[in-house]
DNA sequence: AGAATCATGTAAGGGGTTACATGATTCG
DNA sequence: CGAATCATGTAACCCCTTACATGATTCT
């Protein structure tokens, strides 16, 4: 046993490239401009950055490249889901964001777009499931709130604020089972 | 010319380091110390990097460590403030944040802390650009919303979570207000 | 004497950013 | 032809995380 990495955070880029992937091979200049385009105001990435990103899967063997030559256009390598990238991807989808609000900000919105595009019949279920994690997690954070003493002026915002932000998403969450019919 | 570089993010723990050097010159492990306790809910940085964050601004001439034998206590190396690491505290302290609603909700509070601490009479000042950035800021997505392609869903979802977010600051700021008497 | 705490670091590994380099094709 | 776009990458640099290494002091 020598490696026992994370390989990237759960907020990285390369679960939505391995998503569209999914849907679809397809090569890194068009993946780019996917991700750019359906989901540009979620995800910013560099082209570079892009290929950096395709490299690392390709080495840590979740996506495969095959160069191909074609009339007429530029050569261009072709990317493949393997089988161990599906399996990848797919646990993270159907794992819960983690307690931060970035996370579930950013996440929830891409894991909602994989659902509904690739599984379909699950995303009524991520809403649900991330809604029980926001009144959980609150229920953590009031508990801290309390516990808190009192002289931590600072700690004691930042949780509120937390609390706050976290109200809001359960505020905003409703919009999204809307755009399920 | 041949450095332009930016350093660190103005959401590095950089700063509040700064801050609390400013406060009063000490050494890493008391500095480390203070900082998970009095932000702990803001910053959580391992020791470790405690003392790289303090060699890399010693590098960059922010601060300058001195060490000192004491009788008593092992070694301990402390650490002064440069007028130039003041100017450049200074100047991260008085700039409103960047747009991100992580950039406002951790950085904000921790210049809230400084002001306080350190230059009280700008305080209340301070809370008052803040909402006004936001307001604007508000604006401008709004704007954003209006003029995004009807089915660009996801784009739109993650536009108007930001809104709600940042909307939740608004509604949270106030308590900021209340612990300046 | 041994454990916990004080105190300071180094090393390895991974991730992201920007800038730079290189070609092919298409469009005016 | 020249510019924009398509397409793929490399290199340098910085930051963060974790684990590891090393002593001195204090507490029991």
């Amino acid at each position: 046993m020598s490696s026992k990495h994370t390989y990237a955070s759960a907020l990285s880029p390369e679960y939505p490239l391995l998503g569209l992937l999914i849907q679809q091979p397809a090569h890194g200049y068009r993946l780019h401009q996917r991700l750019t385009t359906d989901l540009g105001q979620i995800w910013f990435i560099s082209l570079s950055q892009a290929y950096n990103i395709l490299k690392r899967l390709q080495t840590h063997g979740f996506i495969i490249g095959r160069m191909q030559k074609q009339a007429g256009t530029p050569e261009r390598r072709c990317f493949e889901v393997t089988p161990k990238g599906v399996e990848r991807f797919e646990e993270w989808l159907f794992t819960p964001s983690g307690s931060s609000v970035r996370a579930i900000r950013v996440e929830f919105i891409t894991r909602l777009y994989f659902a509904l595009a690739i599984y379909e019949e699950q995303a009524s279920h991520l809403i649900d499931v991330q809604i029980t994690e926001i009144h959980q997690h609150l229920e953590n954070l009031k508990g801290a709130i309390d516990r808190l003493p009192l002289d931590q002026t600072f700690n004691r915002l930042a949780l509120e604020l937390r609390v706050h932000q976290l109200e809001s998403l359960l505020d905003w969450l409703p919009q999204c089972s809307t755009i399920l019919e």
